[in-house]
DNA sequence: GCCGTTTTCGGCCCGACTGTTTTCAGTCG
């Protein structure tokens, strides 16, 4: 992942907040926050040369980037900073909280951060306040509580892409380096990052010097952990190269993994420990993670599997699944153009695509109903026409014209059925009404699950982690029906969706359901975020028969009822 | 601030919901 990307859109977000803050033009604000969109998704390493190419980019933004590709900001941004607590800032992440409330709480009451507002609403200082009644002031109690939940956790592609900053940096002065932890077991909420490495002590300098890091909380030869500008905290252990696997083993995890193991090896009258396998004084196992399972006269656990749910003694019996891997994916069916909210053209999706080695390749734009993508019919089938032409030129390719529908507050979707039959895979996601009552979500879940034109139900709970609760449904029920009609339940793999969440996705394959990892990509760099969703799948003890895109186009189009 | 089968100004994805308003502002997707 391009990392100067990241961080260039990272500053321009910022940038966008603090500017609508400051009471800086709507539009303007969009121009920032569509830079930042596009520089994310950019497919190129950003450079002084290339960056007035990005679209959305002119000549101002250019000008802030190129500076900040130079000195890790702006003069613009670092003015507003300035001027805008940070706090302010948290502020707007307060559901139902924007920008316009944020600076007048500031202004008029001095409250620069969630917790001052808090105490605020405690204290009755904001009673009688314009705009701001009783039910106003409720709704941001619970906001302001959701957010403290999260807090301190950020979502494994914030930590992924952290970690894999991290390890490029100091990957050369080190003989050995990784990440350990939650983040190796593929959890979708990463609370701080783990990472090993057999290298000399002075990497400890090395890695305190690097340009994310805002403070240092502990540092001694054997770990030193830092707090990052994404919030999050990094661990580095130095660990000696003779017990490497051991390291790697315990601190990977879980907790409740590990008791397990350890029980496991005391019955056989040894000891485990992050040094090793040992007998007495002799050593067992210990340099490579491998030998460890193995000598304890078991089958090696991948890392998502390790939760302390019976992995154990599924492994010491010898039956643990072969649980899909990402290299099991032949297609992607959730994928998005320019011509709605992507940032890529049809072509150069479909290029990306054939780039990765897929058999098949479903294109699924958005539908009338979202408004806001402007689609219509004629559009729909001008690109369909396109991608037929396109088809040509990818022979081993196969490319499936789909559809992301819009599932109303009534079950109901989009486009008419006849247009509907046409498509060669439609998925149905749920985009607004997400407060309905349980009743009413269950039903429209079911309503659309019934739709024999319903072939993939899009992000299930339309969680956004850190933002955006789940809605609430009974899944049970859910998953019963979608068992019954074959209706496909995605792995939604966009890392702060991660949709289904792991428990989920468990009592499904419990009800007989199926799968299909998808990437839900707006960009091309989102292709590759199927690795997270491959980690959900993994640690549900997915299979390649639990996931549909692991299968033959045939054997799907079967199973989907397109197979005339 | 960006962009142009509107070529250098004048638009900019649009609609709905919520709580509060007595006609609408703010927020969200």
């Amino acid at each position: 992942m391009p990392r100067a990307n990241d961080e260039a859109a990272a500053a321009l977000r910022e940038y966008a907040d603090l500017f609508a803050l400051s009471g800086g033009d709507a539009f303007r604000v969009r121009s920032y926050q569509k830079a930042a969109k596009a520089v994310a998704g950019f497919a190129q390493d950003l450079t002084p040369d290339n960056v007035r190419t990005v679209p959305g980019v002119g000549d101002a933004i250019a000008k802030k980037i190129t500076q900040f590709l130079k000195d890790g900001s702006f003069r613009q941004l670092d003015d507003l900073r300035a001027k805008i607590p940070d706090g302010v800032r948290q502020l707007t992440r307060v559901p139902t909280l924007g920008p316009k409330t944020a600076i007048m709480l500031f202004e008029t009451y001095g409250i620069d951060s969630p917790d001052a507002l808090a105490e605020a609403i405690a204290a009755g200082r904001l009673a009688g306040v314009k705009g701001l009644g009783p039910k106003s002031l409720t709704k941001l109690l619970k906001g302001i509580e959701q957010l403290r939940q999260n807090a301190g956790k950020v979502h494994i592609g914030v930590a992924m892409s952290m970690a894999e900053q991290v390890i490029a940096a100091l990957s050369d002065s080190a003989d050995r380096i990784d990440y350990a932890g939650s983040l190796r077991r593929m959890k979708d909420r990463i609370g701080d990052v783990d990472i090993l490495a057999v290298a000399p002590p002075s990497i400890m300098a090395e890695f305190r010097a690097q340009s994310y890091v805002t403070e240092v909380i502990a540092g001694g030869d054997a770990k030193t952990s830092v707090m990052t500008t994404e919030g999050l905290q990094i661990d580095l252990r130095v660990v000696p190269a003779e017990s490497w696997g051991a390291a790697m083993q315990y601190f990977t995890g879980s907790k409740e993994h590990n008791v397990a193991l350890r029980e496991r090896a005391v019955k056989k009258g040894w000891r485990l420990s992050e040094y090793g396998l040992f007998d007495g004084e002799d050593v067992l196992a210990a340099a490579e993670e491998k030998d460890i399972y193995a000598k304890l006269g078991m089958q090696y656990v991948p890392p998502p599997l390790r939760e302390g749910i019976g992995e154990v003694e599924a492994a010491v019996r010898g039956e643990l699944p072969l649980v899909v891997e990402l290299s099991d994916l032949v297609g992607d069916l959730h994928t998005h153009t320019d011509l709605t909210d992507g940032l890529a053209s049809l072509a150069d999706m479909v290029a990306a695509a054939a780039d990765r080695g897929y058999a098949y390749y479903a294109v699924t734009d958005h539908a009338p109903d979202l408004a806001m993508q402007r689609m219509t019919l004629d559009k729909m089938l001008r690109q369909r026409e396109e991608l037929r032409q396109l088809q040509r030129r990818y022979p081993k390719l196969r490319l499936l014209h789909g559809t992301e529908l819009n599932i109303g507050p009534d079950g109901s979707v989009d486009w008419p059925g006849d247009v509907l039959a046409d498509f060669d895979v439609c998925v149905a996601s749920v985009h607004s009404h997400f407060d309905q009552p349980r009743e009413e979500m269950t039903r429209r879940f079911i309503t659309a699950c019934e739709n024999p034109n319903v072939d993939i139900i899009g992000h299930p709970t339309t969680r956004k982690i850190g933002r955006r609760e789940p809605v609430d449904a009974d899944w049970d029920a859910i998953f019963q029906v979608a068992a019954r009609t074959k209706t496909i339940m995605e792995i939604d793999s966009y890392p702060d969706r991660s949709d289904l969440p792991v428990d989920l996705v468990r009592l499904a394959k419990h009800h007989g359901v199926k799968f299909s990892v998808d990437s839900d990509s707006h960009a091309i760099p989102h292709l590759a975020y199927q690795r997270f969703g491959i980690g959900i799948a993994q640690r549900a003890w997915l299979t390649v028969d639990d996931v549909v895109n692991t299968w033959p186009l045939t054997r799907l189009r079967e199973f989907i009822g397109r197979d005339h």
